[in-house]
DNA sequence: ACCACAACCTGGCCGC
DNA sequence: TGCGGCCAGGTTGTGG
């Protein structure tokens, strides 16, 4: 579900609500949402820590700890950080509960993919990631030596997160019609100045989805609940058959790496 | 090295 | 109402 914007507007709320607190227990009731260390470690390592930060690593969110560690989430499709002040009995999909010294937070996961992981050294999780396309190092430059050596669809390429980190299905198909590219088109096919319009792109929609809390359809909810409604300007996502914002032309639906895919048949050549 | 595809899970929706 | 089939915002392992 999540892809970097409704990351990082997660990353912000939770920040006023975490940082500083203790840990002061983890129920853990679905232990298999433990990648690493081992379920039993990974209590063992957490509880009683406090919280000094959070950070954001592409779609994976960061709780750096003292006594030294990292305390990391994936989301994958489903998964949701719910705070409350209270304590509300946990439902049926809640797989871990942090408890703090003001509150909790449950951790929800209605298809059980998003895992937890517990280490001093995050690159062990994180190292294989792209650069942040927000980031001033992620260039047009680096981004084109890299797609001249790859010949799979732009759009598959767009959601291999060793290239660039945090884009998802959402946000891959709103670039490629923003920067006016076919999903289809193989990485070395594309133009320097294709490739820099590409860039710019996922820039400026990334931008523009934090602005609005990221894109709410069933399962994103923020740690408050609230909700995204970067839903509402989506050009292409999910809008088959409806006409595109630039000319009118009704938006096409392939498949493309196995995942739906979006497209202006006129705009995007 | 690169690429396509199944697998991991559960629930919602659609058609019969 | 019930059942089968398909779909879902992600990642990983397998096999070609």
């Amino acid at each position: 579900m999540p892809e970097l914007p409704e990351v990082e507007t997660i990353r912000r709320e939770l920040i006023p609500l975490v940082v500083g607190k203790k840990v002061q227990e983890i129920t853990l009731f679905w232990p298999a949402v433990v990648a690493r260390p081992t379920p039993d470690l990974f209590l063992q390592k957490a509880i009683g820590a406090q919280i000094k930060g959070v950070e954001r690593r592409g779609k994976y969110l960061l709780w750096r700890l003292t006594p030294e560690g990292y305390l990391i989430v994936h989301l994958r499709m489903t998964g949701q950080l719910q705070w409350y002040s209270a304590s509300p009995p946990p439902d049926k999909h809640t797989h871990l509960l942090i408890h703090l010294d003001d509150g909790q937070i449950h951790y929800r996961d209605v298809r059980k993919f998003g895992r937890w992981y517990w280490t001093t050294d995050p690159t062990e999780v994180v190292g294989h990631l792209g650069p942040e396309p927000l980031s001033s190092e992620w260039t047009a430059e680096e981004f084109a030596r890299t797609l001249s050596r790859r010949r799979a669809p732009i759009k598959a390429l767009l959601l291999d997160q060793r290239l660039v980190a945090g884009l998802g299905n959402i946000y891959a198909d709103e670039a490629l019609f923003v920067a006016g590219i076919h999903p289809l088109r193989a990485g070395n096919t594309l133009s320097l100045r294709e490739i820099e319009q590409l860039h710019r792109a996922i820039r400026a929609v990334l931008e523009e989805a934090l602005r609005a809390g990221g894109s709410t359809f069933s399962t994103y909810q923020r740690p408050n609940a609230q909700k995204g409604t970067y839903q509402q300007q989506h050009r292409v996502f999910r809008r088959t058959g409806r006409p595109c914002p630039v000319c009118g032309t009704p938006i096409e639906h392939t498949r493309v790496a196995g995942r739906s895919t979006h497209f202006c048949p006129r705009c995007q050549r």
